[in-house]
DNA sequence: AAGTGGTCTAGACCACCAG
DNA sequence: TGGTGGTCTAGACCACTTG
């Protein structure tokens, strides 16, 4: 008899716009938990119950259930069910770009000043961020990068000379190391930490920075493959610049 | 002929693993992509061609395609055909949690102090921030978050009363003004941005922050259908709190 | 053994875009 | 008009979980 309620009240759901099957079958499922007739954790009907109640064939439900899935509302076990996926709660996400690309977008100038490029002899730290051994030759590069003639980031970049051994030879005038580096060695996954800092005197020098003056500070990894490519310091003023993002219902 | 080739190619990429085969054609496609077989723009094969090239049922084919769409790799135009996508280069996401449910998951202790909670008449920029009218009366509070006793979060938040009526009914030691929220107005949509600033002497009060101490500001704005619900400022102390977030190679 | 989801097929109709 | 993707169906076989 329950059962028998959520399945009406379900087909009930299902708005007769003109749209395909199994749209509507995702629209009427989503109503239904976000009005809270169907709970986290419930059970929700079968595939074959579904096709029966709604009168559609099983290919279409099992695409509806899913893509919900993959959007995150369900989730689904061979030989159990489908169930209600738990409310994330608050998960939400920033977007991180290409400070030149983000730049150009607001249709201002990107320019950017080398202040260094160059081999040097890792560090134990270094060595260790890199996953190299202490005393090998890495390529590091600091550069600041402009808005319209405002310093807006200083990048701090190590990399990984065996991944872009071509590194040192590059004209970072016209293009951004991360796009140059993009190309030679196409990401595969990457890590990164945003937090509040205050600079020291000489990271204040080269973004004209006052003193007392908060940065944000993006620390920022990246792999290829199961290799790590460079790992960038990108040191941003807090009065110049923000990251800004969007989100939606689920994710 | 060249079609030939690509194709060939393709039946070639397709592994022999025990696989379903729309993931075994996925994975083909997704590695002509990354080792250039396929430029961006390209056209890839259509769909009759793929079903005869592979021996595959065209719905397979379609699933094959329609996820890799979905996930970034592809772009279908009807009626014209399918293309290998720009490579997205450098897009990124973070992730912000529940302040207590990120507490928890570190094993650590949470909990919070109501400094005020008391309904307030907008002035003219919270009620342009609300959607509301100069004058007409808002819910606000103001809450210190701790973790293991120390403060790491200062939450101070606008509510709309229209959506949440009872928001200053509820016992905000036990669960955050947001998972309230969250039950009462589901949020559709949000936004928020990100920078560092340096907190005023109340602020500093509240978190026991020395002076010229950098904070991590996120304000936060969410929409429950076409309505705002609340904006909230969350101010963390740089020295203890970070954000972290990972990335894989396409989104 | 019965029910569940996971996959696959062959064939069909449609809307869309190009020449 | 012919090719493209978008959708839908009926039926099938399978792997998996539970009683």
């Amino acid at each position: 008899m329950v059962e028998q309620t959520a399945l009406s009240q379900l087909a009930a759901a299902m708005s007769a716009q003109p749209a395909p099957i199994y749209q509507r079958v995702k629209q009427a499922i989503i109503s239904q938990i976000t009005e809270g007739v169907w709970q986290a954790n419930q059970r929700v009907p079968s595939e074959s119950e579904l096709v029966s109640e709604l009168g559609v064939s099983r290919m279409t439900i099992n695409r509806a259930l899913r893509e919900l899935t993959s959007e995150g509302y369900l989730i689904r076990m061979q030989g159990v069910g489908t169930f209600v996926a738990e409310v994330k709660g608050y998960t939400a996400m920033l977007e991180v770009h290409n400070i030149a690309e983000e730049i150009a977008q607001r249709g201002h100038t990107h320019s950017s000043k080398v202040l260094s490029l160059s081999e040097v002899k890792a560090d134990p730290e270094q060595a260790a961020i890199l996953g190299l051994s202490t005393g090998q030759s890495i390529y590091h590069s600091l550069i600041v990068h402009f808005e319209n003639e405002l310093p807006v980031q200083l990048e701090d970049r190590l990399v990984n000379p065996l991944m872009a051994p071509d590194y040192l030879n590059q004209d970072y005038l016209s293009q951004t190391p991360y796009t140059y580096l993009m190309r030679v060695a196409p990401l595969t996954a990457g890590e990164h930490i945003v937090e509040a800092v205050l600079p020291d005197a000489r990271q204040r020098k080269y973004l004209s920075l006052d003193e007392h003056e908060p940065c944000l500070l993006i620390r920022r990894q990246t792999w290829s493959d199961a290799k790590i490519v460079t790992y960038a310091k990108l040191l941003y003023p807090g009065s110049r610049y923000k990251l800004l993002g969007r989100f939606k219902g689920h994710g």
